[in-house]
DNA sequence: CTAAAATCCTGGTGGC
DNA sequence: TGCCACCAGGATTTTA
């Protein structure tokens, strides 16, 4: 699914056509799509809301709302491994994979399609109710070396599964957070606690640099047809790069499985 | 606390 | 062509 580089790029690209724009109607074609309200409540109560802002919060995009001059609602997707947003005009064909449809004042729907069904709505007064348990942003201006090592220090888990705690920290998935790893220099397995002041800073330039580099290049699309938009792939190091050559060093990838999730690594420049 | 396994889903791929 | 196991960009819940 989207990490934070896809979804923010997703969320760019709505800006201009959705601010302003309101919603009028409601379709709803696989019910469990919608995770709160009821998908009935859902279709009551979005209709009249106004799009006021359209941001990012780790892999959600977060749609705030308003009716009249009120702040009214909040929308969030959550995409998860196959969910994908486009624009549509109401008569074109829906795929078979659409499972809601939000119509625009304008004519236009907001059409999410999910082959895999594990993309979520959500409508709520406090989107903290969504979001509120999420770990800091790691590209937000107030989280620096220091604050990553503050957190690492105070746990003894593996790196690699870590980074992918959403609770730990917002919008990292398995291509980024072995990337990072690999630019950072780090196995996978080193516990958390165990990295030293030079290992932490190489982990938050690892990451900061990989995010900001895919946002630039619009993603990662690995041509599954999932998400199609980014020049990323290219840049991938490590990713879906098994037996393949380091390109620092020439060592064949290593592919581990670390809880439950494919792994790369360059065994020799990753220690 | 950490970690592993099961769960939610569909579809593509490669082996036989 | 069919059948089967396994894989997938996520994350929560259960169990140890």
């Amino acid at each position: 699914m989207p990490e934070l580089p896809e979804v923010e790029t997703i969320v760019r690209s709505l800006r201009q056509p959705l601010v302003g724009r309101t919603f009028a109607d409601v379709e709803v074609s696989w019910s469990r799509t919608v995770a709160t309200p009821s998908p009935a409540e859902l279709a009551a109560r979005l209709p009249g809301q106004r799009v006021e802002a359209i941001g990012r919060r780790g892999k959600y995009l977060v749609f705030s709302l308003s009716r009249g001059r009120e702040l009214a609602d909040t929308l969030l997707i959550h995409l998860k491994m196959s969910g994908w947003l486009r624009l549509a005009p109401a008569d074109e064909p829906v795929h078979k994979h659409v499972r809601a449809i939000l119509s625009l004042d304008d004519g236009r729907q907001l059409r999410f399609r999910d082959m895999r069904k594990f993309g979520r709505l959500y409508l709520v007064a406090d989107p903290d109710e969504v979001v509120g348990h999420l770990g800091p942003e790691p590209l937000a201006k107030d989280f620096s070396p220091a604050e990553l090592g503050r957190l690492l220090q105070k746990r003894s888990r593996q790196i690699k599964p870590l980074l992918l705690d959403q609770t730990f920290l917002a919008g990292v998935g398995n291509i980024y957070a072995d990337e990072s790893l690999f630019r950072a220099g780090l196995d996978p397995r080193r516990r958390a606690n165990s990295l030293s002041e030079p290992e932490i800073e190489r982990l938050y330039h690892g990451v900061c640099q990989v995010l900001s580099q895919a946002i630039k290049h619009g993603g990662t699309d690995l041509g599954n047809g999932v998400y199609r938009r980014g020049s990323h792939r290219e840049q991938l190091r490590v990713y879906g790069r098994t037996e393949e050559p380091c390109l620092v060093c020439g060592t064949p990838i290593s592919r581990i499985r670390l809880g439950q999730r494919s792994t790369h690594f360059c065994p020799r420049c990753q220690t």
